[in-house]
DNA sequence: TCCTATTTGTAACTTATGTTACATAATAAC
DNA sequence: GTTATTATGTAACATAAGTTACAAATAGGA
């Protein structure tokens, strides 16, 4: 498919018509396979990934490859914590690595940064994501601080099944381990617990939610 | 001092003219003294408080009374996140509360959510404080998930002595430990190892930084 | 089919922090 | 000044998760 096309049938009832064509003008289709890295950390942020198909994890990563989930990305979304640091010329503070095959349109930093004044369409699509991402980040910090680990295990096994939408969940423990910044014998030991209690079923390289 | 005296002493050179009078027609100059609550969580956003003088704390705060630090505001700024929800009709996720004596100016979330269109004095200055306060709840999920209790407790006493520009921090063992969410013994033995490392000066109600 | 690499299971032990339970010290109230 | 209240110090023990160290199971390649 070509850009004009997947922008049309995908953002038409989202963004205004002189917006689709500035997508269109300045946007790049570009493809990736999973496992690839689309933004890193403390690199400038010279383009923006608007998703248009597939799912992407945004990943805050320290310095000693220590990493974080935060939350997904998924189809007709983009990362409204790029965009703002964009905006500010800051250096990226968090990763977005494809979680699956995904197609997504590449938009220069600086187009998109013209588009707050121009488009109110784009300021309504940048609020809402906004909003929803600050919510997942205030939402993750209450998780770590508070909630047990096995709580946070269940979470993050039903989101991901939410998003992909699959029961079956494709990750081997160490993945889910590093993503969840525990050790991978924790997730192990309470795996195996929510298995006995009933709640999964464990294969390799597979979860599935009953 | 008068509503418009504070305005134009303190907000001239970062708001426009018509923005600084929309200030002094809208907003409501109120004061409060310390561990007031301005914002509450769950409760709908229908004012934006701007700080003129004093410490805010940012705080998120779960049903069953557990309260989590996130960050302080100071003079000439506003809490981000509250727009961030304001604009999008959604309750509050986080507190507000006061640690000092403040002052600031009250402004209906309508009249705020108007100025986004109207104003690029205002879109920068939303913009700035939305990306330093996106950047300080990554750094919070960065620093629970990754440093130890001693490393948070550091840098939260060396952060509370910026705000408050003194290397003397007024606060008891128990309300640290509440900000951290931890257990105030806990608070207590790493304070008490810091002060045999000649880190800390500690006192009653007080902890000295060296 | 066998061999190899990867993934998962498990046990023993360590460590950080929580919990319980007081003692002691500092301040405020009377 | 005495008493009550609040804050801090500390110890003993519990618990969750990390670490180390393998064994067992599974999948993939030769």
């Amino acid at each position: 498919m070509k850009l004009n096309e997947i922008v049309t049938t995908n953002f038409s009832n989202l963004f205004e018509e002189n917006l689709l064509q500035e997508i269109c003008n300045n946007g790049i289709l570009k493809y990736a396979e999973p496992e690839k890295i689309i933004l890193e950390i403390r690199r400038e942020i010279k383009f923006i990934p608007i998703i248009v198909s597939g799912i992407v994890k945004v990943v805050r990563r320290d310095g000693s490859g220590n990493g974080i989930f935060l939350h997904y990305l998924s189809d007709n979304q983009t990362s409204a914590i790029s965009i703002s640091y964009a905006l500010e010329n800051k250096k990226s503070e968090i990763r977005l690595e494809t979680q699956s095959n995904i197609v997504y349109i590449a938009i220069p930093a600086k187009v998109v940064n013209s588009w707050f004044l121009k488009y109110s369409s784009w300021r309504s699509f940048y609020f809402k994501l906004n909003q929803e991402q600050t919510s997942f980040l205030i939402e993750k910090i209450n998780d770590i601080a508070f909630t047990s680990l096995e709580n946070r295990l269940v979470k993050y096994l039903e989101y991901t099944s939410l998003i992909s939408d699959n029961i079956t969940v494709y990750k081997k423990h160490f993945d889910i381990a590093r993503d969840l910044k525990v050790s991978r014998e924790a997730i192990s030991r309470i795996l195996k617990k929510l298995e006995k209690e009933e709640v999964v079923t464990l294969g390799r390289n597979k979860i599935i939610l009953n």
